[in-house]
DNA sequence: GAGGAAAATGTAAACGGTTACATTTGAAAC
DNA sequence: GTTTCAAATGTAACCGTTTACATTTTCCTC
């Protein structure tokens, strides 16, 4: 049914090694032995099985990538852009969704080192000490998309998020806001403390006191609720966590009546495609998933081909990009 | 180094039938013997080999799915859909991305089926004759997300797009629309075709003639400037081919300062998240991505249980999403 | 044209599982 | 305590490659 290497070896009256031969590039071989097989090859239809190959090599040119989030463009362009470059180079990637969970992510873990993938590129959010542990101990070479605190150094690139945090937050003072609310969804991960520093040292650096009540988490109704309710100072700019968090924040405070920018400033972070909408105009920090996709790919390149000897932090600038939700420039 | 069926057979002190009976889960095994093969595979933290596995069974309990673009919500949400009903059957999904481009398409298949994954689901935009005569020769298992016309019954879901484009078309009539705009991006495809046929239906039934000027496609810019320039009568509505494409439009007229709905309604066709945020409300047609993946791949499933040899056409109703754009109650 | 090194090709053992078939075990029946 | 037969387990071939090593061919030198 399905043509083998000894298919075309037979046809070809050569042995099977002579075939693979010509399939892997060898020069070992006569240009003529070569024509005639490769002839055959077209013939028949011959495709090498990989499954076959990665038993026979231990590698696959495979990579696996866990996102939380597929349907998420966030993800869509990290995954876009490590496709792009596989292909390139003649690899394929599996994408698993591990849908935040941590059980599933370890679990899709397993099943990407059972496919023996050649390494595995993973969005930090559903990252934990045991799944590095895990990563660790069975020495699967591996790249982070975001930054991470662990007992050994880990590969990954990232933006500055403290100093992305930072540049939007100072964007704000710089339009004259003297109560800018950081707003986030959960406050238990590393990314959330890096952004939150970055606030912290906008503000500091200004010469502004750190006010707890302007720290907003999680429900975006009640926060919008409170932020409004005429107790305390109401805050007159928001720095959300990200974009799709500041959206929500538009949404709620638009049906509230209140105007974006006029009573409330808003900066986001990520610069997902939707921000640029010309009915949105989100001012953001450029977080360049697609590109970061590419580069984690080509470090998890090298890393495989230093056999882990050698990790990198590849930590870029962060790029503020200024539109319409602050009040322009 | 990794651990092999043959070293959870030597620590137990059985073969490896045994162990891999215990892991296909056999009945052909005590109690008691299946407990120590579970322990000693536990502590050993063995994970049979895939690939060893499908080169076996011809089986590898994985699917691919082609789709021209990942990073769009679109496709990502028909991954998430099939990835998730993947996912709870045991199997993982491999997926490409075509980029819109037909010999990477093919090309994708073949790495496919050289993976000997069990079927495919592809998105309809890259298909082709060749493509077509590709899959069914090599008797590929796959099924197509969207309408496809072939010499040979094929599989696919898909919403019904004529219906769907009468429907919308139709809505826009009911508002009181006598001109009525046709947009599109190419029209040299089966999906194109259907959705014009939908919109020539709904103005036929009404009794209002087809106008070749209110056909519209390709670039956004100049379609807008021809709409508005005076000569010959302006239309009050455009039917966009789908979501993506309107909201081009609604960008392209809002800066013309054409007011969204007053002065313009528009209607798109897909339903894409975006579609119901808050600043852009755009009445459109639901065009379930994620429910159509997962149920793609169960008649994925079905078409491998029966070898190929029933073939499915799931059709389903369209749905009308009322929002502002069209000046819709 | 013999000798020998280098180049080309072939042989067969892996890789890590599954499974048909062979063998052993054990319980029931007498 | 045999016999019988089903249930449990083992043996080894196979899936489609790669590749170390063995063998053959080529062709250069004298």
């Amino acid at each position: 049914m399905k043509v083998t290497i000894r298919d075309v070896a037979t046809k070809c009256g050569v042995s099977v090694a002579t075939v693979s031969r010509v399939i892997n590039k060898s020069d070992q071989v006569t240009a003529e032995t070569k024509d005639k097989v490769l002839k055959v090859i077209d013939e028949l239809g011959f495709i090498p099985n990989t499954n076959a190959r990665g038993l026979s090599t231990r590698s696959t040119n495979t990579v696996g990538i866990i996102v939380p989030n597929v349907s998420n463009p966030f993800f869509g362009e990290l995954i876009q852009g490590a496709e792009r470059a596989a292909s390139e180079s003649g690899y394929q990637i599996i994408i698993l969704n591990s849908g935040y969970n941590r059980e599933k992510t370890l679990k899709d873990i397993m099943v990407l080192q059972s496919r023996d993938v050649d390494g595995i590129i993973m969005s930090t959010a559903d990252i934990d000490e045991k799944t590095l542990d895990y990563l660790h101990d069975n020495q699967i070479p591996f790249v982070l998309m975001g930054p991470v605190q662990y007992k050994y150094p880990v590969n990954y690139v990232s933006v500055d998020n403290m100093e992305g945090a930072r540049m939007a937050v100072q964007h704000l003072v710089d339009h004259g806001h003297e109560r800018i609310a950081y707003c986030t969804e959960k406050h238990d991960n590393y990314l959330n403390q890096l952004r939150y520093e970055g606030y912290v040292k906008a503000l500091t650096a200004n010469g502004m006191e750190i006010d707890k009540n302007l720290y907003y988490e999680n429900d975006v109704e009640k926060n919008v609720d409170r932020m409004l309710d005429g107790k305390g100072e109401r805050p007159t700019a928001i720095f959300a966590f990200n974009d799709n968090l500041a959206l929500s924040y538009m949404e709620a405070l638009e049906r509230k009546r209140v105007r974006i920018p006029e009573d409330m400033a808003v900066v986001g972070f990520d610069n997902i495609k939707f921000a640029s909408y010309y009915a949105i105009q989100l001012t953001t920090i450029d977080n360049r998933q697609e590109e970061f996709g590419r580069e984690g790919f080509q470090i998890l390149m090298e890393i495989i081909k230093n056999d882990g000897k050698k990790t990198q932090q590849i930590i870029t600038k962060p790029q503020l990009v200024v539109r319409k939700s602050c009040g322009g420039k």
